[in-house]
Formats: structure tokens, sequence, C-alpha cells
RNA sequence: GGCGGGAUAGCUCAGUUGGUUAGAGCGUCGGAUUCAUAACCCGGAGGUCUCGAGUUCAAUUCUCGAUCCCGCUACCA
């Protein structure tokens, strides 16, 4: 494919949301990936802004304040405050870092909304929702609890069951509770406005399936199957109070949706950055902008906004999205609530100085095309055996052959012989290919490729061995040791977009002032006769406890989280003997027990009840082996109406325990009862 | 169950528009070396390219099916 020139560049990385600091899995999956990228076009004197901000509206963040008793801007306030040192403490090089409670993004998305609002471009739905009277205010997806219709689970959030993982809508909820005052809510009408995002519909498919077939398979492939499987209106309002005002005259409590918000935020914060100048960078034709986002935000990037921009008109759609997988620690999914991940900002205090290390090896082990694994050995050894190793190990070995032999001057190359030639060709070769692997996304490799110079350097010196000749042959090794100086330069500027504090700091040693990615490849950069200082070691070797500590860390987090699911839940409102009465209990005797066709969870049941039998479908196919039932006397609920599963007629419910880990594990009698007798 | 992504050396990954002995780094084993952070350099071992079938002169690569992992989705009294 052709490549299109582009006059500026505009990066963006998924907002944060500020209800938590960032942990390694945002690192890798997007900051500094979206960093190397901004980096590099930096360093190549490209015209190109890095805009990113903190996600800072949306109903989790009301709710945490509501459980600390504080208000939702003091959580915004704090998480904004730690998330953007973060940020810089890693070197994310933002050239603006904001937050969507900004003014300018409150004007910015009013405004965004109201074009569109005046273009037609919305549908008005008048619908039902829950209504708490005490507090006068609509209860929208996370402020109404009450039990999952699917699970039954009794926490369920009026947007998704936490349990069994459904998306809901609040009126789905069985006995609905309000968050807010415990109260039972009422139905009460209200009006949204609908993103028709039908409508843009087959513009999305001719834009990514026709003229984006090179993005990535995760991204091309996942936008297809949405695509494939037609998109639906989706509200761009909600009832609430925290978030932008919906700016429509006589509107009162109500604000935009947070997806809605949120992505304008790119908009906002690049605008903020240059009042002035922010339209050509969206605007015009030859810009180009990419977005850096995890596999979780495809839909709304790939997608949504784009049907936003377009249905505004005025904008440029993006030229790609480079979406990361998921990165695990030691195994396990990364976890805000469970605790489960290493935070940047408790990392830049464990290991000050080593903020490098961590973007190293985050990108050398980055989820580019799968889920990958964090595991502090692996950190270990990157750190030990690559960055310490081969790249610290040449610069240190440079260095002190030229303190040694030359005083730390830097002596004249004389001829080259043929080998010094192969060594350059050999190097001069990088160039290119790590330019085509960063400007194809794939910085796994660009690293790599960076690494490489380094080992070329290594074996230049093992192979010309300046130690043995600085007893015969001075003006060789003077030729010898300033080809390894030059090396040491170009590996300031092959580093520079990955590892910035490590490059600046051996820019220092060398005295370089600035550099400039086309010089990289050349042999000129370091002029003869300029000192170089005395080597300080670019990287030091982690010793086994300090990852050892680390280790244990995560060991007693995963102790916590033991005992933390053990708590058992509060007591229930009061109830009676008599509500007990209602329930018909008993235990019956599977006879037969099978999965059901097209279903992951259900198992269908033949039980004795002394009555002739009845069949029972149960979600614990996960949990059991239908032959390990067969004979086992079971708990089930027997007056409960019959209701279809998977066109199968379940009459009667199965009692399980669900354990901590969420495991359910049937409940039974002790010993052998008649089929059919009464559980009292 | 449907859809999407993935499965290549002990580990992390490249790669193949189908074509002789499938690559890299780390780890491991052996050698050499001492300028260097017990580092570097050289060499060896290590792969039925997840499994099965099909198309083809030829399949790790294309097609179909199966298995496992991740995500979305459905079911989950």
């Amino acid at each position: 494919m052709e490549e299109k020139k582009f006059k500026r560049t505009l990066v963006t990385a998924a907002l944060p949301y500020a209800n938590g600091p960032v942990h390694i899995g945002h690192l890798a999956g997007v900051y500094v990936p979206a960093d190397i990228y901004t980096r590099y076009l930096r360093l190549k004197g490209e015209d190109v802004l890095f805009v990113g901000g903190s996600d800072e509206h949306g109903v989790p963040i009301t709710i945490k304040a509501k459980k600390e008793g504080v208000t939702p801007q003091d959580i915004v306030d704090r998480y904004h405050h730690i998330i953007k040192e973060s940020m810089k403490g890693l070197g994310i090089s933002f050239d603006v870092y904001s937050r969507t409670t900004s003014e300018m993004h409150k004007r910015t998305a009013s405004d965004f909304f109201k074009k569109l609002y005046e273009k037609g471009e919305f549908i008005e739905k008048t619908g039902q929702q829950l209504y708490d009277e005490q507090a006068r205010q609509f209860l929208a997806d996370r402020y109404v609890t009450g039990t999952c219709p699917h699970c039954g689970f009794d926490h369920a959030y009026g947007d998704q069951c936490e349990s069994c993982g459904t998306s809901l809508n609040a009126t789905d909820l069985i006995g609905p509770k309000s968050a807010i005052t415990g109260n039972v809510p009422v139905l009460k009408e209200t009006k949204h406005w609908y993103m028709p995002l039908d409508k843009w519909e087959p513009a999305l498919r001719k834009w990514i399936l026709e003229e984006h077939k090179e993005w990535r398979p995760n991204v091309y492939g996942q936008c297809k199957s949405w695509l494939d499987d037609h998109l639906q209106p989706r509200a761009v309002t909600r009832d609430l109070d925290w978030g932008i005002p919906v700016p429509i005259d006589g509107v009162e409590g109500k604000v935009l949706y947070v997806w809605f918000d949120a992505p304008i935020g790119y908009i906002s914060n690049t605008k903020e950055l240059l009042p002035d100048g922010w339209e050509k960078y969206w605007k015009e034709k030859d810009s180009r902008i990419v977005h850096f986002i995890g596999k979780d935000n495809i839909v709304f990037h790939c997608l949504i906004f784009p049907a936003m921009l377009m249905a505004d008109g005025s904008y440029q759609l993006p030229e790609n999205v480079p979406s990361n997988e998921f990165l695990n620690l030691e195994g396990d999914k990364i976890s805000t609530s469970r605790n489960w991940a290493i935070w940047a900002n408790e990392y830049l205090e464990d290991f000050p100085g080593k903020q490098d290390v961590l973007r190293y090896v985050l990108t050398a082990n980055a989820p580019e095309t799968k889920d990958n694994d964090f595991t502090w050995k692996d950190f270990q050894q990157r750190n030990n055996s690559e960055l310490v190793a081969i790249y610290g190990n040449f610069i240190n070995r440079a260095l002190v052959l030229t303190n040694k032999y030359f005083d730390g001057v830097i002596p004249e190359a004389h001829d080259l012989t043929d080998y010094d030639k192969q060594t350059l060709e050999e190097f001069k070769g990088v160039k290119g290919i790590l330019e085509d692997n960063i400007e194809h996304f794939h910085f796994r490799e660009a690293q790599k490729d960076a690494m490489n110079l380094a080992r070329i350097g290594n074996k230049y010196l093992a192979d010309t061995e300046p130690w043995k000749l600085a007893k015969t042959d001075m003006a060789r090794v003077e030729t010898i040791m300033n080809i390894a100086l030059q090396i040491c330069a170009n590996l300031s500027i092959a580093f520079e977009p990955f590892l910035p504090f490590s490059s600046e700091k051996l820019r220092g040693m060398l005295n370089m002032e600035k550099i400039e990615w086309e010089k990289l490849g050349h042999i000129d950069i370091l002029k003869a006769g300029n000192k170089v200082e005395k080597p300080v070691l670019l990287f030091e070797k982690i010793e086994d406890d300090v990852i050892d500590a680390q280790l244990l860390r995560l060991e007693r987090i995963k102790q916590e989280n033991i005992i933390n699911n053990f708590t058992p839940r509060a007591i229930a409102t009061p109830s009676t003997i008599d509500d007990f009465g209602k329930l018909d209990i008993r235990v019956g005797t599977v006879l037969e027990c099978s999965k059901v066709k097209k279903a992951d969870k259900l198992l269908q049941f033949k039980v004795d009840d002394g009555l002739g039998g009845r069949t029972i479908v149960s979600g614990i196919a996960k949990f059991y082996e239908p032959e390990d039932l067969v004979g086992k006397q079971v708990c089930f609920i027997a007056n409960f109406p019959p209701r279809n599963f998977k066109g199968i007629e379940s009459q009667g419910m199965i009692l399980s325990a669900e354990d901590a880990d969420g495991r359910l594990i049937v409940i039974g009698p002790t010993g052998p009862v008649k089929p059919g007798v009464q559980v009292k």
C-alpha cells in the first residue's frame, strides 16, 4: 500500500479513569507505546502533538465519593494529581495532560453536543426510569442495586451484574433499591437523546473494512464483528448531576453520558494547548490522528467516536488505532479492586531512577498481539542480562577504555579496515529497520533493533581487542575507540524514544548536546578532541532480595484478598417463619444429568422427587461434570413456576452455596433420605 | 453456543505472497577472553511450526474440522 504523506500528527492516549492510580497494564498497553511513537516523531523533527488527560465523569466516581464521604471533585482531584505525576515520573511526554472537568472541556463538549443537536443528529426517546422520590433524582446505572434477574446475585448494579457479568438495564433488577437512600424507587418518565449509530454504519463499514485493512487484526476483526451484528442507537444523556449538563434549554438534571463526553476530551485538550492552532490537527486532510488504546476501548474509538465526528462533519477520522491486548501480572489478571497490580506511583518510589527499566521491560513484553504476562523474575532478568550486560556494559567498556588510554579525550579515527567498514555497514542498516518497525507500531521489535546496536558494539570491541593493541599500535586503538564512542552516541539516539532517561544520562557522559534522528547511522557525531566524562553505571544489577520483596508483597495481597473474600455479607432485612414456609424446599435424587447444548453454563437434571420425577435446569456447568452428580441428593425449590432455558422447561431451582471464589457447590442432605422429603 | 484474536525451541516472540537445513533474544551446555557491572565474544544442544483431514509436485504458511487460552456476546432458577 502506498504511504500517505502527512504534515502533522496528533497522538492521543486513552484517558485514564480518575478513580485510581495508573498501573503497569495501562502503561504497557497505552502510554509507553504512545510515548515511544511520539518521541520518535519529535526526534525526526516532525510536527507532532501528544495529548491526554484524566477522564473524570461517570457514575463510579460519584459512588466512590459517596462511600468515602467526600465530593466527586475531591476524588478526581486526588487521582488526577497522582496520575499526572506518575506520567511525568515515567517520562510519558504529553504536550498537554488535562482533565474532563476543565472549563475548556466543559465548553467544548457542550458545544459539540449542541451542534449535533441543532443539526438534528439525535433521536429523542421517552421511557420509564427508576426514580428515588426522597432524593428526588433518577437512578442511573450504579445508583441502583438489586437482584440480578439472570443469576440471582442480590447486589447487582443497574448497569451490570458483577457476579455473572451480564449487562443490565436498571429496570431489569428484581427488588431494586436506591444506592443513595436505600428506598425502593418508583418508575417515572424521562426523556433522553440517542445517537443513531445505525445511520453511520455504511460509512463506518466502508471506512474501516475497505480503507483500513492495514489495522491490527484484533482491531479490524473486532470492528467487523460489531458492524456485522449491526449498530444500535445509543443514549448520549443520563439522569445524573455529575457531568456536563445537557445544553438544551429547559433540560435540568441531565448530563452527557460519559462515553460521549470522554473522547471529546482529546479535542478539548488539544484546544487547551493550542487555543488558536488546534483545528488544523483535527480538521485538515494532511493531519494524521493516531489513537493509542487498550482492546476494551476498540468499539469507542473505531466506531462510536468516529460516528460522532462524522455527524459533526468537520473532523478528520483517525488514521490508525493501535490497540494492545491485556497485560497480566504473575499469571493473574490485573485488577484494581483486588489490588492486583503494580502501581506506577509505587514503582517510582520503590525503584527510584529506574523508570527506564520498567519502560524497557513493558516494551519488551508488550501485549501487542496477545495477552502477555509480567513477572518480577522476567523484569530482573531483562534488567540484568540485557540492559546491564549488553547496553550498560558496552557503554562502560567504551568509556573506561577511552579514559584509560586517552584520558577521556575522543581520539581521531584513521584509516578504516575492512572489518571496521563491515561493522559500520551493519549498524547503518539498523536505522531503516528501526524506523519501519516504529512506523508500523511494532515497538517490541523496534526496541530489539536498538539493542542490536549495543550487541554490535560489544562484538566490535571483542573482535578488535584494543586492550591488546594498546601495547603495540596506539594509532589503531585510536580508530577503534573513536568508532566505539560513535556507536555509543548512536545508542543514545536509537534508545531515546524508548529509554529517554538513560539516553540523557548517556549524552551527559559523552558531552553530547543534542541529538537528531537523522544522525543515526553516522560516525561523525562526536568530534575528536572533545572530552568524555568518567563513566557512571547506566544501569545497575537488581539483586534477588529486591525481587523477593516485591513477590512477598504480591503474596501478601493474595492472602489479604482471600481473607477479604470471606467477609460474610450483612444480614438481610428481617424475615419470618411464614416467609420461609412459602418456599417448598425438597430433597431429590439426581437420576440423569447432562450439559445443555449451545449453553456454556447450563446443566439439565432429571430429579427423582418421589412424584414421578421432574426436569430442572441449573447454571452450574462450570463447576461439575454431569456424571459426578448422578445419584447425588440435592435440595431444590419445588413450588416456583416453571421457566424456560434454551427451550427446556425447568421445574424448580437447585440450591447451591456460593464459595468465596464464586464457585457454586450444590447443597444436599448429609445422609441419604427418601426422595421428595421436605427441608424444614 | 455465536463472533473476534491467539497457539512456532524451556521462556518471550519474529517469520513464511506455499518451495532446499524454520529464525532472534533470554535460559541451558561447552569453549575462548580479561577492557568491562562474574560482564562481553565464539560454538553446541534444543522445534512432527497445537492436533486431524483436504487442496497441491510441495503446507508451518491456503481450506475445513477439533482442542486449548484471551476478549465480546448469549445462556447462567
